[in-house]
DNA sequence: AGAGAAGACGGACTATAGTCCGGTTATGCC
DNA sequence: GGCATAACCGGACTATAGTCCGTCTTCTCT
């Protein structure tokens, strides 16, 4: 293996940018939660922040790519609880069970994030299954479906009505209460 | 019930505007089958048209209007098999039979026509949810799952796996004949 | 500290969806 | 047939996402 390979790890971030990446995310959350997501342009964004449109978009790729940085904290933490956290959500529960609570906390994330996410699923068309956190929810339930025969597609389905789309779309005409009881039970049925 | 009203049953199209709306479905059809739904904007369809910007607008609305309006002959036959037609999908027979039977024949509908479908439902957040199509899949569903606990969620988590940005991701990754394995097998537990 | 290179910066630019309104044309009534 | 009215027409206009490239900052190595 060449030296050059092995003296330069991470290509590591240059303090400006470092810098700017703050600037945005915070001035992005400020204007989110005063504003709403769907009333706040990137131009405003990249004004808010101090730094110009390229920057904004050369960093974040999209605004959906925004919005996942965004939830990226907030991500994390559900998939520290699945990898290494106590019954019933890791690794430690029974499949079952296990699911339910899975199913469980991402409405709970999703319904306290609902307009942030649905912008990171559908700023773009198929944005929602490129994304890493998908392919990482949709692994988990999959193997947690071993009892289906098409795990693989078991999962997609559970994953389907968990979008938020539509989550959005039913909670002014069933509520909460009904989505929550609806999509555990469907999650039970479509795992064996 | 005064004179007025009935003498004007239905306020009768004007023969410009019939002309008009013609030659936009023909051009539409025509470009969207030669370029690709996506690749053409809204400006290309009034050109080639000959009509104007505002004219395409105001009679459709927005993109995913369009959409509906070229889709709609195909979809009423659907509705007319559901309502009127020949067992498995019509009213004659059992449930159970009934409902596989619809989310088969969705499933060939939408397959042919992804594009379009996908352009009808993403164009703005939430359309799908309005258009007076997906009320009607959904009334018939939920009536299908009269032995679920709750048949509008399961009729709303049905739909959620047919739909066209779901298929459509799903497709490359499991292939036609897995997704509809997968669907059908969903619909009849999330009936039960 | 200084020089050179890698990479970031930012605002002008393009493309596209969707709006608006003054002008035009069909329609129904006399 | 002529007129008043309602409806339609179309293109200029706005707002926004996303791209591009010349300039400038930061980092590294000496």
């Amino acid at each position: 293996m060449p030296l050059e390979l092995l003296r330069t790890p991470p290509p590591k971030e240059r303090s400006d940018a470092a810098r700017n990446r703050a600037a945005v995310l915070e001035a992005a959350a400020r204007l989110f939660a005063e504003r709403g997501v769907d009333a706040v342009s990137m131009d405003q964004v990249a004004a808010e922040a101090g730094v110009g449109k390229g920057t904004l978009f050369r960093r974040f790729g999209d605004k959906a790519g925004l919005a996942v940085a965004l939830l990226d904290a907030r991500e994390r933490v559900l998939q520290e609880a699945i990898l290494h956290g106590p019954p019933p959500l890791g690794p430690e529960a029974g499949d079952g069970e296990r699911l339910v609570a899975f199913v469980e906390a991402y409405l709970d994330y999703l319904l306290e994030h609902l307009a942030l996410v649905r912008m990171s699923e559908t700023a773009s068309p198929g944005a929602r299954y490129r994304i890493g956190a998908y392919r990482f929810w949709h692994r988990h339930v999959a193997i947690l479906a071993n009892g289906a025969p098409d795990p693989e597609y078991a999962a997609h389905a559970v994953l389907a009505a968990l979008s938020a789309e539509h989550v959005a779309a039913l909670l002014p005409e069933l509520g909460e209460e009904r989505i929550r009881g609806g999509i555990v039970r469907l999650a039970r049925c479509a795992v064996r």
